[in-house]
DNA sequence: AGCCGCGGTTCGCCTTAGCTAATATTCGGC
DNA sequence: GCCGAATATTAGCTAAGGCGAACCGCGGCT
């Protein structure tokens, strides 16, 4: 009998799932940062994650999810994407508001509901920003992704998903709408400055995008 | 700046508020019952919400929700039953069901959140079960419903709401569910049996009711 | 060698929220 | 007025989840 996960631990999961995607080694500090807390408590957390088998700790401190952890944390992150096209869809939310709302409603919904909610909207395979939804998502070109900043100028490149901590800042979420730098559209890259921002054409509208944002937009080839 | 209440003082003033709604005294006693959780935790939890002003304990250990106590219990109702119309709305969800996800989801929604589903709901008035929506509520008629077990034989009824109680009672709710014992149902009361049992009729179809279901529906004359 | 900064842990402390066991209080009957 | 049942409180425990302060280890600089 799989003990119930408190809803703290289902955020530490879903944050190691997170940074893991991200690529880049998962430490303490960096979910620390991310969840907002001192390092103590991050500490403290972690242990009680590895004595129910949740997560392992390599030698170089580096953390990874059990088998185990890596099934809930797939099954929250599927959870919590699919409460975001929920929303939009029932209730008209702002595609930059519903990241936050969905991080409160996630520890609350029950299995068969979020099997209903998938059902209800036609088990779409992303989240309204491009992330993949796990049982829904057909695993094909995942390889070949890539980040904006390091999109070859002159090229044409359609936009796949944000990177994760994108989500979690609704500033940088009303600018990629506003510029509709979202999923789906394709868009040339025009030039890159000395500085390393990059000038890209939208619908025939010149944007230019700082260099540090341009790293929080997945991209394929065109 | 209203601290923000932790989910179990949310718990707390809507038993509280549900259980003034439904008559008698409130007192320590039944809050545990309701809750599921021992005396002395009561006693604990009380102290906690007497401390931040949302209750008022009278002296003979009578517990009142205070002016700002009621209202936050309000706005936890309102939350709580806008959901349960979501859930049937928008996922197909049963009558009988929808009680308990909402206990779950309602300490996860925020305020705007709220709002939006009332409105996308068109404002309903009620619950599915016939409770009251605060804020949608047109306050007629509260003064004249009474239980059906103590309704007058031969005279018809319009079944208005559950009990509160009875909306934690899963079994309760599918009989209530599978008789069509439901809000707007006008009803015929046939006989009351000697020990208390009640006879009606409900779309010519004959049910007895039990007295202690009985007592768990508002009924007004029709 | 020395030192700074980052990462991590240990220590001591706090609040919430639960429990049991024992005790105290109050209420309704008789 | 007394008794027993219901109610409430006290005392003492646990676990989760927070905090800051202090300290250790290690990699790079200078």
């Amino acid at each position: 009998m799989t003990m119930a996960l408190t809803s703290t631990a289902e955020d530490y999961l879903l944050a190691i799932y997170g940074l893991r995607a991200e690529g880049g080694p998962v430490i303490a500090a960096r979910l620390a940062e991310r969840l907002g807390v001192s390092a103590p408590t991050v500490s403290a957390s972690l242990d009680r994650l590895v004595r129910d088998g949740h997560v392992w700790i390599a030698p170089q401190r580096e953390v990874f999810l059990t088998l185990g952890g890596e099934r809930t944390a797939e099954k929250l992150a599927r959870r919590h994407r699919l409460i975001e096209h929920w929303l939009i869809r029932t209730l008209g939310l702002g595609w930059a508001e519903v990241h936050h709302e969905a991080d409160r409603l996630e520890h609350a919904i029950s299995p068969e509901l979020t099997d209903r909610i998938s059902a209800a909207l036609g088990h779409p395979p992303t989240c309204p920003h491009g992330l993949p939804i796990p049982g829904n998502y057909p695993e094909t070109d995942v390889g070949n992704l890539f980040k904006l900043s390091t999109a070859e100028v002159g090229s044409k490149v359609r936009v796949v998903r944000l990177s994760e901590p994108a989500e979690d800042d609704s500033e940088l979420l009303r600018y990629f709408e506003e510029k509709q730098l979202v999923p789906g559209r394709v868009i040339d890259v025009v030039e890159q400055t000395p500085a390393g921002h990059i000038v890209v054409q939208v619908d025939d509208q010149p944007a230019v995008v700082d260099d540090t944002v341009a790293a929080n937009l997945w991209v394929m080839a065109a």
